[in-house]
DNA sequence: CATGAATGAGGTTTCATTCAT
DNA sequence: TATGAATGAAACCTCATTCAT
């Protein structure tokens, strides 16, 4: 029986072999093109730099948006995954935190489709990568505001939505003045420390000073 | 010189008077369209909305690109002398600042082509209109700085990327939660109050703990 | 106000004559290539032959569906057109309704595109072009049934399939036998006269001999 | 020389048994999607259904045209020996006729890849399972004829060519009005009856009234 | 000078056929 | 020998830009 096995799968998996070969090279060149260019890119091109043909990516990828998915989901994933194992490692749930802003921005604000892509975490909130990393950033939270670590009434959808919106930070920043995106993570952090105590609004009520004429914007 | 110029185009009174109205009426349709798709519009749907012939527009406007800028220049300058209009109303300096981003961001942060191209800020420093910007901010800064209500370090450029950021966290939030950008704006804005007197990272060096092994991004 | 009317139009019209002329030269060469390799054809080829580029094609018509139906239209009518006068022409209903199905078979049954069209007279019975066929089909059949030369029960439906099916026939023997449908037709048309008055089937029980077991279909 | 070439093959067993197996795997699965779906369809498709990799079905079938043309060689062939027993069946050289039509029409009209590939039989006279077909049509011919009950003059040619021209009628009304098609059959059966002795053109003469000016399709 | 028609490269997807395993 | 992955030429359609009228 243990003879047999690999014999057996050897020869169901003899033409798989580069078949498996190919489906990472597609799935690599396009984790790489779409971490450079984000989800408008050319398949050709994703085909020419995997070193494959047009058929073949379309064999493995149906459609443009499959290939999309995977490549997302893997990086997704693969950010959690290091994401938790970091947050294990950390020395308090704060830092736990602190670390965590710090490298998913320093590391993974670059990927333009994974930023791209960020944002349809409230318009189709299942996208399942999406959802792991969610689940990293709950569990900061609760451990953070189980510390007392964290101002009350803080979310991981707040958390998660700093997340992206620093995100957004660091890549228009990030070609002219590569670290500035630091001070902002700074100022953030700080302003979800439990030493604000001043309740945040519902998300249905303007923050601030209610303005007497809202400005609005150009009335076209 | 100042003299004849005016009498002489004055003479053949229509190419200048139609030619100025023509290019009214594109940069208007422009902003239109600009403000609600994006920069990715179909050049023709601008031409349609304004009332003329491709034709006209690329005498204007030789790329699209120029007419982008134009249009991006004419609305960061609108945006600019409402937000000092606003700043000089307010009643205290606090206040302002956090008047400006409540209506910047429940106003402008849906002008897509605005949003676009705040990323420029940095990229490219000099388009003119967001200079403007820049220029109230700075003002917002400096005055709530005096009057010691914003933490020490906090420079304009921070001001700035926060309400890119925070344009950013609204675009992407608008639909499916209309204000929830609004806890953001409030954790933010609370972490730029004098009381954290941590000083702010120079932009060079992480922040937080420093990360041993610094998880880099997929390898690509 | 005769004296403005040309200018006035010749201004507007200026820019079309070519618009115009393209479009035409589009249909014609849409109509050409339609007729002699039906619908499956390469909108290119159609684009070479009108010697216009891809562009031009698909301003006039967005959808390749749109020029087709567009030709498909112009032909049946055409088609619809001739056979009125042709019916309006001949001595009598009887002459009227050989005549039409002689020139019809003669003429239009090689264009493959309203051949193929042709089925979906059932399936999809409002497309434009074949209703007003249709409407000549009635009038012959009327015609013909009010002096008594055609056989009682016969509806304008019979007489369209007749059309379509022989319109077949002509389609797959042009090649080889070029006129062996004359016979076909002659046998059909003489099935239609009115010294046969068995009554047709309804359409819904099965003619001839009920066959006990009815042979069927290869079991897949 | 028969003895020992089952022997042979026995000892290898696998090869040629396997061969046989797969090539009517392959075949069977072609006749049911070329059945439901006519020529168009993808070859992967039969590929699957036969349960064989592309390669053993391209090693049967070099081309796609040679798999369809043994599908249809086997399905006419079947074809032909389920009407030639109806025929002997049948009660009287006319019913014989009725039921053949009645059967063919009831039960293989809705053979997409059959009916399309009807046309052939003028084009390339000589694919081999239509002239079995022909064979019985021709029996049928010949047996009606003796007995008085055909129109004098029909030919087995003609017969067919019905035969496909009522198939096509079939196949564009079966989804709409089933049986529509049973009185276009009546029609054309009753313009075969010997009481029609008026000659049948001979196929190079047009019918009906000569058209003075014979109407022309569309000048493509 | 205005018009808007024309251009054609470029984007995604399909499928008959070949070839490495 | 069987497998099914790989190939790449089309096919349809879009849109920034140019050019004849």
């Amino acid at each position: 029986m243990a003879l047999a096995d690999p014999q057996d799968t050897a020869r169901r998996r003899a033409p798989r072999v580069d078949a498996i070969r190919n489906r990472e090279a597609i799935v690599e060149a396009a984790a790489e093109v779409l971490a450079e260019q984000g989800t408008a890119v050319d398949v050709r091109e994703i085909a020419r730099r995997g070193g494959v043909g047009m058929g073949t990516l379309y064999r493995h990828f149906p459609k443009k948006e499959d290939l999309v998915r995977t490549v997302l989901h893997q990086d997704f994933t693969r950010w959690a995954d290091s994401a938790r194992r970091a947050a294990a490692d950390a020395e308090d749930p704060w830092a736990a935190l602190t670390d965590f802003y710090e490298q998913a921005l320093a590391g993974y604000a670059r990927h333009r489709a994974i930023m791209e892509n960020f944002e349809l975490t409230w318009a189709e909130p299942d996208l399942d990568g999406i959802r792991q990393l969610r689940l990293v950033i709950d569990e900061l939270c609760a451990r953070a505001g189980a510390a007392g670590l964290l101002r009350p009434g803080v979310t991981t959808d707040d958390l998660l939505l700093l997340l992206v919106s620093l995100g957004h930070a660091v890549r228009i920043t990030d070609d002219c003045r590569p670290r500035m995106w630091t001070r902002l993570l700074h100022i953030s952090l700080d302003g979800l420390r439990p030493d604000h105590r001043g309740p945040l609004p519902d998300g249905t009520a303007p923050v601030g000073r209610t303005p007497e004429a809202p400005e609005s914007p150009p009335s076209h």
